[in-house]
DNA sequence: TTCTTCATGTAATTAGTTACATGATTGA
DNA sequence: TCAATCATGTAACTAATTACATGAAGAA
């Protein structure tokens, strides 16, 4: 089962960015930073490495090109790449992955202070002010037409939409979470839960087994 | 900037479960898979692996018991582990990572067909369900009394709400972008973006900047 | 008594990160 | 003409994953 694929999800994230139009490393790792990034975040080196990778595949072709004496390599689709994209885009992909190291300091607050929480909960909240902000720009581009992507807004947008419903959620959540830690006592480790909260969380939670819920 | 440190965050999520009482590497597997990893995922290996690494920094301390003729290791936090991990929850930690290769796939959507779309929507709703209902199991648990961490129910709600909410924006999103998918031609490469739903989104986007919102 | 599942690890491999290096371009 | 920033990579390292191996306990 899981049969390795020879391809790493990553490898597929170039491919896709190379069947819109053919980018040289440096674009692609811009790219990636800018805005692919969000939904998949890998480093620089991994981008420049990636490409080469697709070459030896037979999924991409390497041009060499020269900035003054330097060397720079662009890389363009093939049409094997295109069926492998393809290919790739009928597989069942796996679901959202959620990795948050502040999220693991609230979930030990106990052993802290409230105010290391109270700072961690502030600090979650900027974050997600600040990549909505990024988020709306990369939007906006779109629509003034800049963007790369005039091409594909269609699919961009669902995309678009995601995050900044994931944004909102991470700074609603943040507040209301302060608002409880306020209340707890200087040693987290003696907070009594909130009662009227906890069952706030547990009606919530009902969403999927209701008929619905806008 | 960015000191390297010596320890990992994924050794400050084994500190933290130690912190609340001792463990046999097998129990800190479980936790992981079952609770911790929710926020934190990690390979059962390395899960294995990371207390030893706590031991040698004298921040646990390993006792061998035995199981008929299998030796097993049970991991205790000393105080300087607890020392260490107060420092950790002052520190800033990094905010959230989201990774969806799902995600990706809509990006990517234009090179594929409708159906592909369709199906990876219907996979990241069940995928949002299938995690709420385990959320309710542990959430349950522990107010039927069972769990592990019942002195710690203040903060462990606090992680409960904000997975809630990020399960349910999960659906809700794959429910809204597949109710646009359906109206996309056959190739979607050849969809006009939704004006209406693109409107919306916008608007939604606004939301750190006004006043507020529910 | 055998099979299955629970329990406890190790080994091999790889994906990914951090750090470094250096040429080109621009503007002060 | 110098400094800063943009552009283009490589090298070294490490965190993490996949795969494997096997003992113990309980069910059939």
């Amino acid at each position: 089962m899981s049969r390795t694929r020879s391809l790493t999800t990553t490898s597929y994230a170039i491919l896709g960015l190379l069947s819109v139009r053919s980018w040289t490393t440096y674009e692609l790792a811009q790219q990636m930073s800018r805005s692919l990034g969000r939904i998949w975040p890998r480093a620089e080196s991994k981008v420049y490495e990636e490409p080469r990778k697709l070459a030896e595949h037979g999924l991409a072709q390497a041009t060499g090109e020269r900035v003054g004496r330097r060397p720079r390599t662009r890389y363009a689709i093939t049409p094997k790449g295109r069926l492998a994209l393809r290919a790739w885009l009928a597989e069942p992909g796996v679901g959202p992955v959620l990795e948050s190291e502040q999220l693991l300091q609230v979930f030990f607050a106990h052993q802290g202070s409230r105010e290391d929480t109270l700072a961690t909960l502030a600090a979650t909240r900027a974050w997600a002010v600040g990549q909505n902000a990024d988020n709306i720009a990369v939007g906006r581009a779109y629509l003034a037409g800049e963007g790369e992507f005039q091409t594909t807004v269609a699919q961009n947008m669902l995309v678009g939409a995601f995050l900044t419903e994931w944004y909102r959620v991470v700074a609603q959540w943040s507040d209301w979470a302060a608002q409880i830690v306020e209340q707890w006592p200087d040693d987290p480790s003696q907070a009594q839960p909130d009662l009227e909260a906890l069952a706030q969380v547990v009606l919530r939670a009902q969403w999927s087994e209701q008929p619905d819920g806008p």
